[in-house]
DNA sequence: ACCTGAACACCGTTCAAGT
DNA sequence: ACCTGAACACCGTTCAAGT
């Protein structure tokens, strides 16, 4: 039986995402409905509405929650001091992300539906962004690096990398809606850099990104192939 | 209004994947009910279940549609004639493939949540996998290419690739079920190898997978790195 | 062989009302 | 401030019935 009203502790908005984290690692993230959640709160739906404005919010709510468990890279840890460091750190942070996302399975799907930038996103496209700059790469480089990374292994939609300019946006897509704010460095660098190389262009060009990541793996691929391969390499 | 029932042709499953198809391309996949779907083939709902067996069923057979599409390589142009050739011809078939995913933007999320493998599915696999292995790649390493290309390029999911075998698979996961046939070669040949690389094992190593993809991308971008980057490259 | 009608067990969300 | 009840407009799917 549900507790009653009396005893139960009132609800907040991360007892509720996490009670969602968990309902959607137990039983698939086709079983989180609003009914289904209230249910194992022991609450009537509506009271979720309070807590969350939608479902949407429900959603935004559920990978923030995900991806405020991914490792930034370890803080103490100075890029700079160590340029040529930055593979080994990508590695290690790109591992405990998985190792993450591995536990629930349903959160990948879930991010390549999200076209808002919350703050756990930017934070962490923040970390990442400073490994590659305080290694030495190139704003633009690190740009397209985090194209390939961002679409290919976290699942994060094109739509997350558009327009991070405070620019006028009147007729923007359904995206997002808040500019980047200040206190992230890195990605302000990179938008400004992209903007500047391609002065009337808003967001990214897909295409050429999508070329970049190809190449990129064909290349690889054909290095590979020609040395004597034999598993396992790494 | 809707045609009445005696002017209107008979429904055929292709006509109602057709319909699904530009209903999700129009107004977006979530736009896809089987009640909607319906309307805009003036039939009552239960109508569509003469022709598929579910919306699961549904959601298959438009991503087939889609699939259908892609360019399977040109096939006037034998692989084994100019081995060196391969990474042009797989860079044709993703760009020509990317350029269907764009004309359906819910593809790539629906193919994501497919576990099943179908035949057109099957067949595109097949083409690809012929590139590499006519190009002289072993099928250990065609093997690990088509897991990169398929789950970051295509959205293919993991569970795709599992025990392609046509071992007893008694307690294999809600995969697929069916055992590839024996008319895709290529596919047979990775797959044989696998498991007398590794006899124990099932299916396949995600995190061996993971790490491959991974390195692959660390070490293209060191080097381009290392080199003096500047856009565009390609 | 193909389609229909009524029904069931679900959804997300609104609004006005309760404590 | 937080929760409830009743209601609305949707879902996918069943079954038995129609032509």
């Amino acid at each position: 039986m549900p507790p009653s009203p009396r005893t139960r502790p009132p609800l907040h908005r991360v007892t509720v995402l996490d009670a969602a984290v968990e309902l959607a690692d137990a039983e698939g993230i086709e079983a989180v409905s609003m009914r289904r959640l209230a249910e194992r709160l022991g609450v009537v739906p509506m009271a979720l509405y309070k807590h969350v404005s939608d479902k949407e919010d429900l959603l935004d709510g559920m990978i923030d929650r995900v991806i405020a468990q991914f490792q930034p890279g370890d803080p103490s840890a100075d890029p700079s001091a160590d340029p040529s460091a930055w593979p080994d750190a990508v590695r290690r942070v790109l591992l405990s992300t998985r190792e993450v996302v591995q536990r629930h399975p349903w959160a990948r799907r879930v991010i390549e539906t999200r076209t808002h930038r919350t703050p756990a996103v930017l934070a962490y496209m923040e970390a990442v962004t400073q490994l590659f700059l305080g290694g030495g790469l190139s704003p633009d480089l690190t740009h397209h690096v985090m194209h390939v990374l961002g679409n290919r292994i976290w699942g994060f939609s094109p739509e997350l990398f558009n327009d991070p300019g405070g620019r006028p946006a009147s007729d923007r897509p359904r995206t997002s809606g808040q500019p980047v704010p200040s206190d992230f460095p890195g990605i302000l660098a990179i938008a400004a850099d992209a903007s500047a190389r391609r002065p009337g262009a808003t967001g990214c060009d897909e295409e050429f990104e999508f070329r970049f990541a190809l190449d990129l793996l064909l290349d690889g691929i054909a290095r590979l192939h020609a040395s004597e391969w034999a598993s396992p390499p790494l």
